[in-house]
DNA sequence: GTTCGCTCACTTTTT
DNA sequence: GTGAGCGAAC
């Protein structure tokens, strides 16, 4: 990437002089050093890399020419054929490691690839250029052409922190309050736009409504202007920018699509809309188009995914071939047969049945429990039993639907002295002190980093506050120049006050005096000379919050994770990117999770818990996405349950505080879902035994109260007790029809209800309307059928127009 | 310029 | 209930 300039001129790039006689299976390697596909070649006469696959997967690996959609279900084998693919093609001389391209949505599913490709191939994969994530990839092929999108190639990659701050300027620059329009949700919403393929042009008139009274898309045009004058990309314009550039250079896009021979894609279902445009342009070069997903596992549609990608690949690319893998090699039957059986209620899918040779096992297990605390000692007890029993804490692992569910197991876990991890929070690279150092770095090497530099210029505290950073910032737009020249001009003058121009002035000494030992001093000392010289350090030594010491000890990670670089430019451009640690490490430990970030991994032993009406299917995206938001949680709880190889067990809570409140809940719909045959029904254990007599009675709520009355003792409750029964027919007929159409509008009501974005909505903005549980309001915004509503009370939210009437 | 206290929101999250 | 973020007071 660092060399990415040199190439502007030369657009076509070396490699594609040399192309493979397309024909000719034996295609001899020029270069003399033993190159991937030499070595892959040497490999193929063994023919070890095909050894194992089914029959399914060899097909898979075997389809090269045309368009292959693989649907690969749940643990059946996906990154196997990915992997074994690329290495078919190489080993078969079809193409260079270089006309291959290969994306994945993760760094880590890269780095996966990369490593396997090479085990299958003996050797590191050095000759796979075009393996990478959507982002990385995109950032590539910007560099070599950032002129011909208004940059200059050696561009810097905002992280979501820096857009904030940025769009934080645009909004106030346009004379805007920005408390009354935060930029998060600006960000949020040009996000979105971007994952749409939406230039500012485009945006359509109805959602440009939706935030600053229509100025939304003027915003959005501004920050984009802004990004180029600070020769600067988001997350977005990665692939936005990317697409433009093919679309505005038709030699630029020909040069790419001669180049790629064939294009694999992984998790083809969570592709948003500009991947999609992005795919399709370069598969237009090369028909060999392989996407592998699966349609059940799509769950993040509110991030931009389009499941329809998936379900229309057929038409988009006609005379594909599909291929179903099936054959499930991680869990036991019953575990299969309940996540099939529970998936099988959605309606838009492709269809798929996976199946297995191995043992029927234990069935899932269900659990009613009075109350979210008691679920956490619950499932704290069965993992010590467990642990008594030898399994390790690494197979075991509890998913969440939202994050503060975490906290009960973690107090929990905590009093137990059971070891766990929380995998999925704040990153390494997210936290305060980490972007903190890394713009101190970032600064040292490349002064003209204006976010960065704002980020630490009064970091520690020394004095330098908004009215002084102004100065600065006013002189740097006046000259166009980047703010630390403007600093440096600033220092000279009187324009600051005595003690804030002291102190700017001993910055930027020390800036200069950093940068003038570069090349001298080893990069990992210098990121320690510039953390203590800086006061970096030692404003975390003297902070007394418990968090303090955490946070040098991250600091202490970060510097030791420099010995990985050669450089510090090597490093700096990695973090810009590649933005993960692993957090696998420690020990044996429980794993707690969310049920977002569990996909891709398995585990012996799942617990489920948190199974509610309103928590999982979450209320939020039934209100806000009605049917198709019911079924990406169905598709959640379905990875959930795949998640498991051995052990599922599902609980929910009669009652979980929520907010401080104390709630009544019932059981999610998705437990009643999951077929009987497949499901056991466990008691909850009581370890204060008479003390819950009590909670039927005392605390009893009126749902409670109905529900589990005339049961001896509430816990027993079982599918045979006349107090299960009666529970179950209420939430059947009682809440999923009624009381769903009265509480909560007619979401449930069998497939009539989807968001859609194509679905127009006879709403105006400016309307008043009614909600049954928010209340009047006003529409701020129109998307389709979703709008935006600024309730009278509730405040801002988006709802389905089917959920209020007008008022 | 810093600190205190109030208000607000609170699903999921990669690059 | 809790933490973050912002405005007003020091």
């Amino acid at each position: 990437m660092a060399q990415g300039g040199k190439h502007i001129a030369n657009v076509t790039p070396p490699e594609a002089a040399d192309d493979p006689p397309f024909d000719l299976p034996e295609a001899p390697p020029r270069e003399a050093e033993p190159s991937v596909s030499a070595r892959a070649l040497q490999r193929t006469t063994a023919h070890t890399y095909m050894d194992g696959l089914n029959p399914e997967q060899r097909q898979a690996v075997e389809a090269l020419d045309g368009p292959v959609l693989v649907l690969a279900g749940a643990g059946t084998g996906k990154t196997r054929v990915l992997t074994t693919r690329i290495a078919h093609i190489l080993a078969s001389g079809r193409a260079y490691p270089s006309q291959v391209l290969a994306v994945t949505f993760t760094n880590k599913a890269a780095r996966e690839m990369k490593e396997r490709i090479g085990d299958l191939v003996g050797g590191a994969v050095e000759g796979m250029p075009w393996l990478g994530t959507f982002h990385s990839i995109g950032v590539k092929i910007l560099r070599r052409n950032a002129e011909l999108v208004g940059l200059s190639s050696g561009f810097t990659i905002l992280d979501t922190d820096d857009q904030i701050r940025l769009m934080k300027q645009v909004i106030e620059a346009e004379g805007l309050d920005k408390d009354r329009w935060p930029a998060r949700q600006l960000a949020a919403l040009i996000d979105g736009w971007k994952n749409r393929g939406l230039t500012p042009d485009k945006v359509p008139a109805g959602e440009a409504y939706g935030f600053a009274t229509g100025k939304g898309a003027h915003l959005y045009a501004a920050y984009q202007r802004r990004l180029k004058e600070l020769n600067a990309c988001d997350f977005g314009d990665l692939l936005l920018e990317s697409l433009r550039l093919f679309l505005e250079n038709p030699d630029v896009l020909a040069d790419y699509q001669r180049r790629f021979h064939y294009i694999l894609v992984d998790e083809y279902q969570d592709t948003n809309v500009v991947q999609y445009l992005w795919l399709r342009l370069l598969a237009q070069g090369s028909p060999n188009l392989c996407c592998v997903g699966d349609d059940d596992q799509s769950i993040y549609g509110w991030r931009g995914a389009e499941i329809d990608n998936i379900l229309r690949f057929e038409k988009d690319f006609p005379g594909a071939k599909v291929i179903r893998l099936e054959r499930n090699y991680r869990s036991t039957g019953h575990i299969l047969a309940a996540a099939a059986g529970l998936i099988a209620e959605n309606k838009g899918r492709l269809g798929k049945t996976l199946f297995t040779d191995d043992q029927p096992g234990a069935k899932v297990s269900v659990t009613a429990v009075w109350d979210d605390e008691e679920e956490a000692r619950g499932i704290g007890g069965d993992i010590e039993e467990m642990q008594q029993a030898r399994q390790s804490l690494d197979e075991i692992a509890i998913l969440v639907r939202a994050s503060f569910q975490m906290r009960a197991f973690e107090d929990r876990f905590i009093t137990l002295g059971l070891p766990y991890r929380v995998i999925g929070g704040p990153r390494f690279y997210e936290r305060q002190e980490i972007k903190d150092a890394i713009a101190y770095l970032e600064i040292t090497a490349n002064p003209v980093n204006d976010l960065k530099f704002e980020r630490i210029i009064n970091v520690p505290k020394r004095g330098l506050g908004d009215t002084s950073v102004k100065r600065v910032r006013e002189l740097a737009r006046m000259r166009s120049i980047p703010m630390y020249q403007a600093a440096q001009l600033i220092i000279e003058t009187e324009e600051l006050t005595g003690r804030a121009r002291k102190s700017l002035s001993d910055l930027i000494a020390n800036f200069e005096r950093w940068r003038s030992v570069i090349s001298h001093l080893k990069h990992t000392e210098l990121a320690e000379l510039i953390l203590d010289e800086s006061g970096y350090t030692a404003m975390w030594q003297a902070d007394k919050s418990p968090q303090a010491q955490s946070r040098l000890e991250n600091l202490k990670e970060l510097v030791r994770s420099m010995h990985e670089f050669e450089s510090l430019q090597g490093f700096l451009e990695h973090v810009s990117l590649v933005m993960d640690t692993d957090q696998a490490a420690g020990g044996d430990r429980v794993s707690l999770m969310t049920l977002h970030a569990a996909k891709g991994l398995e585990f012996e032993v799942v617990f489920l818990p948190g199974w509610e009406e309103g928590l999982f299917p979450h209320q939020r995206s039934l209100d806000e996405n009605g049917q198709a938001g019911l079924e990406e949680e169905r598709r959640l709880a379905y990875v959930g349950l795949t998640r498991s190889k051995r052990l599922a067990k599902v609980s929910f809570a009669q009652n979980r505080r929520n907010r401080g409140l104390y709630q009544s809940a019932l059981p999610s719909r998705f437990v009643d879902e999951l077929p009987e045959d497949h499901v056991d029904i466990l008691e909850a254990k009581m370890p204060f035994g008479g003390a819950y007599e009590n909670f039927g009675g005392t605390f009893g709520n009126s749902y409670r109260r109905s529900r589990f009355d005339d049961a001896a003792t509430p816990f027993e409750a079982s599918y045979k007790t006349p107090g299960w029964q009666r529970a179950k027919a209420r939430t059947r007929e009682g809440f999923s029809r009624d009381a769903a159409r009265k509480s909560r509008g007619p979401t449930t009501i069998e497939g009539e209800l989807v968001a859609s974005s194509t679905q127009q909505t006879s709403f105006k903005p400016g309307e008043r309307v009614l909600h049954q549980k928010f209340g009047p309001g006003t529409i701020a915004g129109v998307d389709g059928n979703k709008l935006t509503i600024e309730f009278d009370e509730a405040g801002r939210k988006r709802i389905i127009d089917s959920f209020v009437e007008r008022g």
